[in-house]
RNA sequence: GCGCAGGUGGCAGAGCGGUCAAUUGCACGAGACUGUAAAUCUCGCGCCUUCGGGCUACGGGGGUUCGAAUCCCUCCCUGCGCA
């Protein structure tokens, strides 16, 4: 079987990712698979630079012989007349993971395959690209959380020495002070009663990785700068406020991260308003930083300077493609109707 | 001007005769990443190094001592109190 495209555009906070990604959706007959930790909640919006997009109801009227396709009367999110994926559909109460999200994404994306649509997977959420990209395998142990529980009581040293004797190859690789990764492992270990499998993985895409980031770090500095002064001026603070009130445990915002661990705090009266824009400005330049040194790692990315070179690297990538859907302009029509 | 308290690495702030290139926190830098990944975690952080060590350092200068960031004198500076 012919392998399928899949456009990614990885990048840090703030480098423009969303708008580039849906300027090439547009021009190259895209849809857009989010792949972002936080902009899969409900309610996270300003928060996360989630795009101000709609849920609308979709007749995708396929007209491509190659596709039987399913999807009908479907209600997707829609931002510039784009189809966005993996966006805006889970509450935050819940704790989402890294395979439910492969799942949803793999799905999304073979959904726009068979509509003859070219997936651009988009996001800052290294670990999410990688699981659905490499089509990683995890182990399917769901969070035991009794046994996290009883764990937790144990110190790490204890924790990495259980660990040594039950399975000394994972023991060897993985690090030793991070007990959140060590009681994990030791919940594979205890539920399957064997060692943690090795990863396999294998892309099952045709891929074109571009990576976006400003030439300079002060230019991503001063847009970080500038979207968080237009984040907490346009509602930042009552976004938070808003999903206390729904039930968001003040823990659970603190999970969440950047804003909303922070303006949390602020809320809460931890900090002046002051302190909150120098903390948050920090301290998003510093998550950056983390999701640069991700993508640093990841061989395969091309580094894109400009929305030319990008079009033009995904031009190149598509007509090489041989699927013969691009070819002969079997184009899927797609009309997104208003719901109510 | 007098009295008191201080001046330590980018900042905050320990140390108060030797084991101090100097605890710690922050900032900064590098990195990890097998179901929380905006999370979680690690390492580095005066200068040079053949990685043994070498050099310059705790406001400036001078002293005491085998030895000072630590004690004494003096100068400069800062904060508080009195003028």
């Amino acid at each position: 079987m012919l392998k399928q495209p899949l456009v990614i555009i990885a990048g840090p906070n703030a480098s423009g990712k969303s708008e580039l990604a849906v300027k090439l959706a547009k021009k190259f007959n895209g849809e857009i698979v989010s792949a972002d930790s936080r902009q899969v909640y409900k309610g996270m919006d300003i928060g996360t630079g989630k795009v101000s997009g709609k849920w609308l109801r979709v007749q995708h009227s396929v007209s491509n012989i190659f596709v039987r396709h399913r999807v009908l009367n479907k209600r997707v999110f829609v931002y510039k007349n784009v189809a966005h994926y993996c966006i805006d559909f889970v509450s935050p109460k819940r704790r989402f993971t890294v395979t439910e999200y492969q799942k949803c994404a793999a799905g999304a994306i073979a959904d726009i395959h068979a509509r003859g649509k070219v997936p651009f997977l988009v996001g800052g959420t290294g670990f999410y690209i990688k699981a659905v990209v490499d089509a990683t395998t995890f182990p399917t142990v769901p969070p035991q959380i009794k046994l996290r529980k009883k764990l937790e009581k144990k110190t790490t040293a204890q924790l990495a020495t259980l660990l040594k004797q039950k399975d000394p190859r994972r023991w060897r690789g993985i690090d030793r002070k991070n007990r959140r990764r060590l009681i994990r492992a030791l919940e594979i270990i205890y539920v399957t009663r064997k060692p943690v499998p090795k990863h396999d993985s294998a892309t099952p895409y045709h891929l074109l990785y571009l990576g976006v980031r400003p030439e300079d770090d002060a230019v991503l500095k001063m847009r970080i700068a500038k979207r968080l002064r237009q984040r907490l001026q346009s509602g930042m603070v009552a976004e938070v406020r808003q999903l206390h009130k729904k039930g968001l445990s003040w823990r659970r915002l603190d999970e969440l991260g950047l804003e909303y661990r922070y303006v949390a705090q602020y809320i809460r009266g931890k900090c002046t308003r002051k302190a909150l824009g120098v903390t948050l400005e920090k301290e998003i330049w510093q998550y950056a930083r983390r999701q640069i040194t991700w993508f640093r790692k990841e061989k395969r990315i091309r580094l894109v300077h400009s929305e030319k070179e990008a079009e033009k690297q995904v031009a190149v990538f598509l007509s090489k493609i041989n699927t013969g859907i691009l070819q002969n302009g079997g184009l899927a029509a797609v009309k997104y109707n208003r719901v109510v």
